[in-house]
RNA sequence: GGGCGGAUAGCUCAGCGGAAGAGCACCUGCCUUACACGCAGGGGGUCAUAGGUUCGAACCCUAUUCCGCCCA
């Protein structure tokens, strides 16, 4: 059969995923006969469409899934997509504003209807493009967070949590979005450091002459103090303290109270106190009984208290009050300040501190339990260094802002009665207040946060609430793999609900993997032009080249970076399969697969090589896939089809093969071409699936699909005695080779002539057995004429130094006799480092004594050979001078 | 300010206690009937700095300097 001369992925990709949703190879069924694997995708956003870090993130799923389920368990990967609530609600309103209508022209369920036909029409492009990298989920079992079913999941937790005390509502002060108008959690907030200025504004003291200098990043909140604060400790001002000041720009009169949140070496060691409009002067005036003076408005602007500055946007007040104040003489000075300014993670918009009323979850008791199971090791994180991170963060955990005033999620299941104003928190639509039983209710306008969604994720996909088979059999997940972007926002939570709901962790391990950067570093964003389109990849080389780019990249705890070069690199490994499997079955006509292998009698040294190796090699990619170590496993395949198989022993095979070693050497050639590439091929199927199944195919291994074939299992063919034996031998032929093509190179011999006659001059008899046996291999490789064994030096060769023996190759006339003993004198060197090097360890008692007996006897036999090759060296030397 | 990670060949990274490695890039030859998306050969490193532990350190410890990231 013969097949292209280069791989073409794209018609190959689609007939194969066709075929595996055809064959219903990605659904699981509850069977408990089987061992389950379960894993939840990491639903991406609804409006989103495939990044690099998708590709990664769903790559490494994937090839974890295909394992598995060759290693015969159950898997289950559930897809699906996240609703994202400010996301998507962007999305359409910028849609609807295309048509010039604003969100807040239409009513609410004119709103919502939109986004659900938004929804249908586009929602699904995620989901399409996760096929065309192959990502083998049960799609039947898709869900998305604002499903029927996740939906009640949702008000079903809500309702528990709230019942318990660990949902409350309250006013406070929250990071508050004056372009998204919503409220944000903590999480949500991005600290950028930002070159700001320091104000120092005096505050003239009540009832005495003189002023006390306060500094502060805001001047426009001044118009919102109620206090002046020192530390009790900070002597030099305690005696400030029961004073009172006049409020620059205002009638106000605020005492200079003590607080020990003050820190003491900021600006002056006095803080204006503004509760309004900063968290910790919030908590300030909790302690102080002090009134709250909101002088901003929801869209950042200055409101009626601001006085004279009503109306003005928050920076524009901050520059008219600095104006204002120094025309009054209160103005001290301006220094440069660098501090975190909170952002919006959705647009950017510098946050505004907000007091507002707000629904929040009470994490602490949840995080408890959450921080227990990881210690216990009931969860393991991979790499270690995360759980770091995560105890961290939950230790210090605060309390979860859920509430978000947008019109896309999950609408809070609260009702306020108008008559006696109690709140009714329900999982059904209440008709009347529970307490009065007053139809006049009010549902919350609020939504939730789209993470409180998502930490459902694991029980609410299996059909939580409700008992189903599904959670019984596949839950707790098997493997989270996600990124550390969201260990936080997502992984922790999903812990804490998990824990709370399911009374078990959500999963056993979390592999937590890298961020893919440009090939400078950086992050890959749109405003910065650097993104490298995992479709357009796909296109152009397939999602095999795709796939094991990313595979082959990844190293725990480490940033990918990632080049068109790289993914070209990978998209070479593809063509290289291919054409090695376009050989093997062109010689491979006639074979009628046996699957045993030829009697050992029938097989030479590089059979027996390849065949260990491929066993090895085996053994190695099951471990590493077993610790999920992606980039050893991908790269060690790389390596040993190209580098060995490839390289060393279909070049050796090929003699067999064409039948000049006798019809039973071919056949033998034939059965470990055919064992050899049906084992890389299963061990390649999780990384490239593609050109695996169509290769599968091709080879005719069977009907069924590759992955529904085990995952080969190491065959110990050889004793460890043989082995340690068959690598040196192999070592031995390929290392003489080498510098057979070496001479020929030094001696600009070109690569088509056949060099008539190299020589042999072996040190002990296993050398000279070994290169007898293997002759014509040698001939072969080495494109020489004949070999014959000497024991000196043959006129006109250059001589190659081996520990072995020595190799010459006879050239003749051109042979350059002073450039020849220059390059013997090099040589010898740095053997005579080497010589120098152990000599001063064995000289070395301590090292005799204290060092484990094989390594000085190592050392001894390094010696040994240093000094003999030197002499056989020397001897060369002498033989080039004479002639 | 607290925490985590990194510094090894031009680039990207392995190696984590017993002689410095790979891929890509580079240089020199080759279209050798699987593959030029290829083959063969080659050059290239005070393993960030300074101490320490050890018979022995790229690897373990301490400090320092840079570079990332996270949290205040």
């Amino acid at each position: 059969m013969l097949i292209p001369k280069e791989y073409e992925p794209k018609e190959i990709e689609q007939k194969w995923y066709e075929w595996w949703l055809k064959r219903g190879l990605f659904h699981a069924e509850v069977d408990e006969t089987k061992k389950p694997f379960s894993m939840v995708i990491p639903p991406p956003n609804v409006t989103g469409s495939l990044h690099m870090g998708h590709a990664l993130n769903n790559t490494l799923q994937d090839i974890v899934c295909r394992y598995k389920r060759m290693k015969g368990f159950n898997v289950l990967w559930i897809p699906g997509t996240d609703h994202a609530g400010i996301a998507t609600q962007n999305v359409v309103e910028r849609e609807l504003a295309k048509e010039g209508i604003q969100r807040k022209d239409i009513t609410r369920d004119a709103f919502l209807k939109k986004v659900w036909e938004w929804k249908h029409e586009y929602g699904g492009r995620i989901i399409s493009q996760l096929k065309r990298l192959g990502a083998s989920c049960d799609w039947t079992r898709e869900r998305f967070t604002m499903d029927e079913g996740l939906s009640r999941a949702v008000r079903c937790v809500f309702v528990r949590l709230y019942k318990e005390g660990l949902i409350y509502k309250g006013k406070y002060i929250i990071n508050w979005c004056p372009r998204c108008h919503t409220a944000l959690s903590d999480l949500e907030v991005e600290h950028v450091l930002t070159k700001g200025k320091l104000y120092y504004v005096a505050y003239p003291i009540e009832g005495e002459e003189g002023s006390v200098v306060v500094a502060t990043t805001r001047p426009e909140t001044i118009l919102g103090d109620v206090a002046i604060a020192v530390n009790p400790d900070d002597q030099e001002n305690t005696g400030l303290v029961g004073k009172k000041v006049r409020v620059p720009m205002t009638d106000r009169i605020v005492p200079i109270i003590e607080d020990q949140m003050v820190d003491p070496s900021f600006g002056t060691g006095l803080v204006k106190i503004t509760p309004a409009h900063d968290p910790n002067d919030f908590l300030v005036s909790e302690r102080h009984e002090l009134k709250l003076i909101q002088v901003i408005d929801a869209d950042g602007r200055m409101n009626e208290n601001a006085g004279p500055y009503k109306g003005m946007d928050r920076f524009e007040a901050r520059e008219a009050i600095t104006r204002d104040i120094k025309a009054a003489g209160l103005l001290v000075k301006i220094e440069d300040h660098e501090h975190a300014i909170g952002h919006c993670y959705r647009c950017n918009t510098v946050l505004e501190p907000f007091l507002s009323e707000q629904w929040f979850v009470r994490t602490e008791p949840l995080a408890k339990r959450a921080i227990e199971v990881v210690k216990e090791g009931q969860i393991r994180w991979v790499p270690e260094q995360w759980t770091n991170t995560y105890y961290q963060w939950m230790e210090n955990i605060r309390d979860w802002c859920i509430s978000r005033q947008l019109w896309w999620g999950h609408r809070i299941p609260a009702w306020t009665c108008d008559e006696c104003g109690h709140v009714t928190v329900s999982e059904e639509d209440p008709i009347y207040c529970e307490k009065c039983g007053s139809k006049e209710i009010k549902q919350d306008e609020d939504v939730l946060d789209t993470w409180f969604s998502s930490a459902l994720w694991p029980f609410s996909t299996m059909g939580w609430p409700d008992d189903t088979p599904e959670l019984r059999y596949f839950y707790p997940t098997s493997l989270l793999v996600t990124g550390f972007d969201i260990i936080f926002f997502w992984v922790a939570r999903m812990i804490m609900m998990g824990l709370k709901f399911m009374g078990d962790v959500p999963f056993r391990d979390v592999y937590i993997h890298a961020l893919v950067r440009d090939e400078k570093g950086q992050k890959m964003s749109k405003s910065k032009g650097n993104v490298i389109d995992p479709l357009d990849v796909i296109n152009e080389y397939g999602a095999d080249s795709l796939r094991f780019t990313l595979s082959s990249l990844t190293v725990q705890g480490r940033d990918i970076i990632l080049s068109a070069q790289k993914i070209e690199s990978c998209r070479h490994f593809m063509n290289k399969i291919w054409n090695a499997a376009r050989f093997a079955l062109m010689n491979l006509e006639g074979f009628e697969g046996s699957g045993r292998i030829a009697h050992k009698s029938d097989l030479r040294l590089h059979d027996k090589w390849i065949l260990m190796r491929a066993n090895q090699v085996t053994k190695e990619v099951t471990d590493f896939l077993e610790g999920y170590f992606f980039g050893e496993a991908s790269r060690l395949l790389y390596d040993f089809v190209w580098g060995e198989l490839c390289d060393w022993y279909i070049e050796m095979a090929k003699p067999a093969l064409k039948e000049e070693e006798g019809s039973d050497r071919k056949v033998a050639s034939q059965e470990i071409l055919y064992y050899v590439f049906g084992k890389v091929l299963l061990l390649l199927h999780p990384f490239i699936p593609f050109v695996t199944e169509e290769l599968w195919h091709i080879f005719g291994f069977s009907s069924n699909s590759i992955e529904e074939e085990s995952w080969p299992s190491v065959e110990e063919m050889f004793d460890e005695t043989t082995t340690a034996l068959l690598a040196k031998e192999m070592y031995i032929v390929q290392e003489t080779i080498r510098s057979a093509r070496n001479l020929r190179a030094e001696a600009n011999v070109a690569p088509q002539v056949v060099v008539p006659h190299l020589a042999f001059d072996p040190t002990d008899e296993t050398a000279a057995k070994v290169i007898a046996e293997n002759e014509d291999m040698i001939k072969l490789m080495s494109k020489v004429g004949q070999i014959s064994f000497v024991s000196r030096r043959p006129g006109g060769s250059l001589v190659s130094v081996l520990p072995w023996g020595n190799v010459y190759l006879i050239v003749g006339d051109i042979i350059d006799i002073p450039s020849e003993i220059e390059r013997l004198k090099k040589e010898k060197e740095e053997l005579a480092l080497e010589e120098q090097r152990s000599l001063s360890k064995l000289s070395n008692e301590s090292f005799l004594q204290k060092a484990p007996k094989e390594v000085v006897e190592k050392e001894k036999e390094r010696l040994k050979k240093a000094r003999e090759r030197i002499e056989r060296i020397d001897e060369n030397i002498t033989s080039l001078k004479e002639s």
